[in-house]
DNA sequence: AATCAATTAGGACAAGCGTCCAACTTCGTT
DNA sequence: AACGAAGTTGGACGCTTGTCCTAATTGATT
C-alpha cells in the first residue's frame, strides 16, 4: 500500500506552492520540477492547470473534512474541540508566519483574480465555519452560535495576516492566548445565563 | 493647479488596478487601457513594473499619513482617533467586501511573490501599528500599547477577509461595534486603574 | 518661423506561459 | 513472445508578458 500515483504526487507538489507562492506565480514548470516529471506529462492526469487547482481545493476540503471529525473524536466537550481549532494555529504557527493561513490566501487570490474556483476555495471556510457553529451551539449559545463562529474565524484571520506580515510568531502565542480566554468567557456566560 | 499629470494617472490607475485584480494581474495593457495611452509611453515616465509598484506604495505611504494626521487634527481624546480607525472599515465596506483590505492584500501578494517590495508595502501596516500604538499610550496603556495597537489591527485584518470571503458587509457592521465595546471596555480599565 | 526638449505612439524583441500532440517506454495480460 | 493499454517524454504551437527602441508629435522658447 500507500502507493502514491502520479497524479497524487502532482497534488502534493501543486497544493504545496499554490500555499507558498500562490496559485498565479505557480507555473507547470515549477511543479514539474517539484515532481520531476515532464511538463507534457501533466496534461495526461490534467486537461487544464485550473484542474489541478480544483483537485488541489478537493483535496484540502477532504483533509479539513478529516482534521474537524478528528478533532471531534478526541474531544468530549464543545469547549475543547473549539480549544482544538485554537490549537491548530499554534500547531501550524511556523508555516502560517511565512506563507499566512491557508485558506484565507487562498481565498483572497481568488477574488482578485475573479476565478471560477472562488466559490471552491470558499467552502473551506463553510466548513471551519459550520464545525464551529454547531460546536457554539452545543455550547448552548445557539442564538449567536454563528456570529461567534465568523467572530472566532475571523481572528485566526487576522493573526495569520499580521503574523505573515511581520513575521511574528509570538504574536500567534500572544493571539492564541486572548483566543483562549475569550473562549473561556463564553463559556463562562453560558453557565451564569444557565444558573438564572 | 489640479493639473494631473500622465505620471499621476498612470499611478492612480495602477492603484485601483492593483488593489482590484492584483499586481501580478495586472498588466501593462491593463493599466495602459484605463489610462489611455499606449504601452510604450510606460517607459518614458517608468523604466519597470517594479517602479510603478513602488510609487503606488509610496503614494499610499503619504495618504495614509495624510489620514492618520487627520484624524489626529480632527478628534480631542486619543479615543475618538482609535474610534476614526474603527470607523474607516464601515466608511470602506463596500470595497472592503469586494476586494479584501487594501494593506492586508497587497502584503500577502507581495510575501506570496518574495517581492523586494514587500518590505516596503508592509511599512503600511507599520504606519497604523505605531499611530495605534501611540494612541493606547496617550490613552494610559504604555506598557502594552503595541499589544493593544497590533490586536486592533488583527481583529481589522481578520474582518476585511471574511468580510469578502463571504461578500457580507454586515458582518462587518457587526464586528466593528464588538471592536467598539472592547475599545471602551479597554478606556474602562483605564479608568478603574487609575482610580486604585 | 525655426528650434529643440519633452512627450507619446506603435511596433519589435525574447522569454515564459498554458496547451496540445505525436512518438516512445513501461508493464500487465494473453 | 506478442499485444495493447497506460503512462511518459520532449518539443511545437500561439499567445501574452515586460522590456526596449525609433520615429512621430507636441509645445514652449527664441
Amino acid at each position: 500500500m500507500s502507493e502514491k500515483t502520479t497524479r497524487d504526487h502532482i497534488v502534493e507538489a501543486a497544493d504545496r506552492l499554490f500555499y507558498r507562492h500562490g496559485f498565479e506565480h505557480t507555473s507547470f514548470s515549477n511543479i514539474a520540477d517539484a515532481v520531476r516529471i515532464s511538463r507534457g506529462n501533466f496534461y495526461y492526469h490534467f486537461k487544464s492547470k485550473d484542474e489541478i487547482l480544483d483537485a488541489v481545493i478537493r483535496q484540502r476540503l477532504a483533509g479539513t473534512e478529516a482534521m474537524l471529525q478528528l478533532w471531534e473524536s478526541r474531544s468530549e466537550t464543545p469547549l475543547d474541540r473549539i480549544r482544538s481549532f485554537i490549537g491548530m494555529m499554534i500547531a501550524n504557527r511556523a508555516d502560517i508566519k511565512r506563507y499566512g493561513c491557508p485558506v484565507g490566501t487562498l481565498c483572497a487570490e481568488m477574488a482578485k483574480l475573479s476565478h471560477p474556483a472562488r466559490s471552491e476555495a470558499n467552502r473551506l471556510f463553510t466548513l471551519f465555519r459550520v464545525w464551529l457553529r454547531w460546536q457554539f451551539a452545543l455550547l448552548g449559545r445557539e442564538a449567536d452560535a454563528d456570529a461567534l463562529a465568523m467572530h472566532l474565524l475571523s481572528r485566526s484571520q487576522g493573526v495569520a495576516a499580521l503574523a505573515s506580515a511581520f513575521r511574528d510568531d509570538a504574536f500567534i502565542t500572544h493571539e492564541t492566548q486572548l483566543m483562549d480566554q475569550w473562549l473561556t468567557s463564553i463559556a463562562g456566560e453560558v453557565r451564569r445565563n444557565a444558573a438564572t
